[in-house]
DNA sequence: TTTTGAGTTGTTCGA
DNA sequence: GTCGAACAACTCAAA
């Protein structure tokens, strides 16, 4: 009897480094090569998003020699019909640890539908490191020492002479979206993350420590989006890694998108809900206007605009500038962290729930190993210590493009200052920030009230 | 079980 | 301008 392997592609969209894929294409005489697309979340999905994910999957398909099937619709439904319709025999995949990934497991589960499952796309499956006694993780550096001793398996090589189905011209439903006239979409796909990577030990990584906290200077991997969609995987860049103390901060900046895909694996309430629940009962004010001015970066702080205005024109924003325009949004416009975590995840091409959720609620002050709550960025001190001759700002504000230095910084101290277009502030930062603390004394406060006096 | 040391990313204030 | 201390208390991990 013939034997034919379905490899569902997932977050996994490369072929080196693939073990999954390498037990698909042993499993059969062939193998049919399938990506599903739901449509209903592409729609939701920001242009950046879409534009990257149809640029990765032409990419992929190129790779295959246009063999890659897509077919769209929800995976609990594509899949039993492909598995008939082609004759598989066995079904392979990279387990998933993202809420969507899980429910679409669970529901194939459901129907009786056998999968293979061969490893993630993390270097440690989440759920896999462990303290002594069994239970998880909840404090990053601990984590990351038992993560060390974990250890991962070394990469493996491409397939060798795979031999993929020709999949029919119906299922065949590759999407042509393009970024935004203007945009400037980063680069998808297996070949660009490889290319990436490769820019980043010669001339990026081994200063990683120093410059990753510059927003205008291109200082870190832009490894994210091809993390995102699996096109390299964190073992493949962990093993270049050497013992040198730069590299030590990079192979740190993986661990925590294994350590925050740890703690949504075992909460995973914590997509979009509190980690730390009594911050809920924080006052918080309706998004309005100024949640407006700050999506569209006319807060009238520069920073603040210009990383916001670079998520837009980019679908991706400097580490540095996210947690600026959070703290911002948490504690100067005192809106509830999961209305700027939707803000990002729609425009972000490297869209990571585990890790946005978590970052925002870091920022937020009711994460993991959460900043403590009298930590609030001040958006002018921020701009003046990572960005001191205000490149970034001028890069993406141009009505600030006359001001020279560190002048940028604060525009409405200048006699000209807000004659160029460019917004007044939409808040004070030292009040906000006072309110800010208010509102958390406040939950304390309510912490001590017996249960039935609380709000 | 108890104890102890530690904990990504900062700001402000006063000397 | 620079520097050190204060900003709290709590939870977590590990001995």
């Amino acid at each position: 009897m013939a034997t034919r392997s379905l490899f569902w592609f997932r977050r996994d969209l490369r072929l080196q480094d693939n073990p999954a894929l390498l037990a698909a294409l042993d499993a059969g005489e062939d193998c049919l090569a399938l990506f599903v697309m739901d449509l209903d979340i592409a729609e939701r999905s920001g242009p950046y998003r879409r534009a990257y994910l149809a640029d990765s999957l032409h990419e992929l398909d190129a790779a295959l020699g246009g063999k890659l099937a897509v077919s769209n619709g929800r995976a609990s439904e594509v899949i039993p019909d492909v598995i008939s319709r082609y004759e598989i025999t066995s079904v392979h995949a990279a387990q998933s640890f993202a809420p969507y990934g899980v429910a679409d497991e669970a529901a194939l589960a459901q129907q009786g539908i056998d999968i293979e499952f061969t490893g993630s796309g993390y270097a440690v499956a989440p759920g896999r490191v462990r303290k002594p006694d069994g239970t998880n993780y909840r404090v990053y550096t601990p984590f990351f020492r038992a993560w060390m001793t974990h250890g991962w398996r070394a990469p493996v090589a491409a397939p060798k002479a795979p031999k993929f189905v020709t999949p029919k011209a119906s299922d065949r439903s590759i999407p042509d979206w393009q970024s935004p006239v203007g945009g400037a979409l980063q680069k998808a796909g297996e070949a660009a993350a490889h290319t990436s990577f490769e820019s980043f030990i010669k001339s990026g990584l081994d200063s990683y420590d120093v410059n990753r906290n510059i927003p205008g200077i291109a200082g870190t991997s832009r490894l994210s989006p091809h993390l995102r969609w699996g096109e390299i995987h964190p073992r493949t860049i962990l093993s270049k890694l050497n013992q040198s103390s730069a590299h030590e901060v990079f192979r740190k900046e993986i661990a925590w998108r294994e350590f925050y895909a740890d703690v949504l694996h075992h909460y995973p309430h914590t997509d979009t809900g509190y980690y730390a629940p009594q911050y809920e009962a924080m006052r918080y004010d309706e998004p309005g206007a100024k949640f407006i001015a700050w999506k569209e970066g006319k807060t009238g702080y520069p920073i603040v605009d210009a990383a916001m205005r670079q998520l837009v024109v980019e679908g991706w924003m400097h580490n540095r500038s996210r947690m600026i325009v959070a703290s911002f949004l948490v504690k100067d416009l005192h809106v509830e962290w999961q209305h700027g975590a939707s803000h990002f995840m729609n425009y972000l091409i490297d869209n990571d729930v585990a890790s946005n959720s978590h970052g925002w609620q870091w920022t937020a002050g009711c994460g993991t190993d959460a900043s403590p709550y009298y930590r609030v960025f001040n958006p002018v001190e921020q701009g003046k210590r990572f960005d001191p001759d205000g490149d970034y700002i001028r890069k993406y504000v141009p009505e600030l493009g006359h001001l020279p230095g560190a002048d940028i910084h604060e525009p409405w101290t200048l006699l000209d200052g807000l004659s160029h277009g460019y917004c007044e502030r939409i808040v004070d930062h030292a009040t906000e920030r006072l309110e800010s603390l208010a509102r958390l004394e406040e939950i304390k406060a309510a912490k001590e009230l017996p249960p039935n006096q609380r709000a």
